[in-house]
DNA sequence: GGAATAGTGTCTCTAAGACAATATGGA
DNA sequence: TCCATATTGTCTTAGAGACACTATTCC
């Protein structure tokens, strides 16, 4: 026997960094439900041109033009008979991370607390968002991918200061393990100038994230 | 507009630990596809029944008769247009932990290496299921599902051993963590007897697993 | 030189791991 | 008594954290 097939949907949390806080990119809706209120990127599933899920998501991540070296993870299924008003859906969520100067045209809103008044269960999905990013940033690498292409170990510091929600991380250990794990490099020759000693400029050299074997 | 809308199911690994090995519970299939062949426990999400996707795996574990106290959590979605020969589809995928005594009319299959010929791509659920496992057993007690209600703590730290595949693991640190976190507690006079002295046993205190700040 | 941050070295202290010592019941 | 495992205690050592010290630039 065949059962009524449910909607299948896929949303997009994209975080970025943005005035030392995470934001998470919005964008209005162009059709009902909620036509005109901003939520998260995403869309059906296009069975026709999609090969799977994963595809789906980045479809949508081409659409709203965030195209290359997005870091993209599967975060989990959302579901129900009521979460979408036009009956029993299933939308499976991913999360998205990449440096604010990437991000155009997007309404960029605080992520904690999670936005009020967002369509269907997205403010429940922002949510798990950040837990999943906040707890899998305790152990690897993953705040790297907030950054833009090259940064100092200061500001990897503070990202992680400002994703761990903690406030004081001793510069001279963090140096210590970010660099014993090899998963960011010196750029030669590039430094960061101001008024100060002039700071080694570093890229990420691994294509996911790396692990580390404690904590930071 | 709306797409054509993908098959949506569940599916669960039911992983538990029979001579010493992590085993995978599977189920002849009742219909085509794959009739008779064996594979994971699932089937449709019944739109009319399950409020949502877990409530859908909830019930396939009622079918199953695996009820009570059943550690159950979302493993991902497995989704694609060639996975199943029905089409489109998006399967939702569960681990479920339970002792083995609890399981009466499955087919046990050891869990690594992953068994041959299984249905769908239930092959690579099984084994990002398996990775789920070990990867959270590090620094978690998620072990503890799978030990029956009353269990002594080197039968815990061998559950763990196998688990992790570590070699050894030291009782009295093992003891000393497992004790501090505060997860398992002793129950009054009872003891586990042999040709030795008789060890204490303990049961589980948390509904969910507990963290350790480090790792086993 | 002074200010500010980058980068290195060192000390302390905790905690993990190894392992010794003791406890207890059955044969 | 011995054997086997349970349970507790102790010693050593690696590593994290704190922080002092030096380096380098601009003013």
């Amino acid at each position: 026997m065949e059962y009524e097939r449910p909607i299948a949907t896929v949303d997009i949390v994209t975080l970025t960094l943005k005035d030392g806080a995470l934001h998470v990119a919005l964008y209005p809706r162009a059709k009902p439900p909620f036509e005109g209120a901003h939520g998260l990127p995403g869309g059906y599933v296009h069975v026709d041109e999609d090969a799977n899920l994963d595809a789906a998501a980045r479809r949508v991540l081409r659409d709203k033009a965030l195209l290359k070296g997005v870091y993209l993870e599967q975060l989990g299924t959302f579901s129900g008979a009521t979460r979408d008003p036009r009956g029993w859906s299933i939308s499976a969520a991913y999360v998205a991370l990449l440096p604010q100067e990437r991000i155009k045209g997007a309404l960029l809103a605080k992520a904690d607390p999670v936005p009020r008044k967002l369509p269907f269960d997205h403010g429940a999905i922002v949510k798990a968002a950040l837990a999943r990013v906040r707890s899998k940033s305790v152990y690897s690498t993953l705040p790297t991918f907030l950054m833009p292409a090259e940064f100092t170990i200061t500001e990897l510091r503070d990202v992680y200061r400002i994703v761990l929600g903690i406030e004081k991380i001793d510069l001279a250990g963090f140096r210590k393990k970010i660099l014993d794990l090899r998963a960011i490099e010196p750029v030669e020759g590039k430094m960061r100038t101001g008024v100060h000693r002039p700071a080694q400029l570093y890229r990420r050299v691994v294509k996911d994230i790396a692990l580390f074997d404690r904590t930071i």
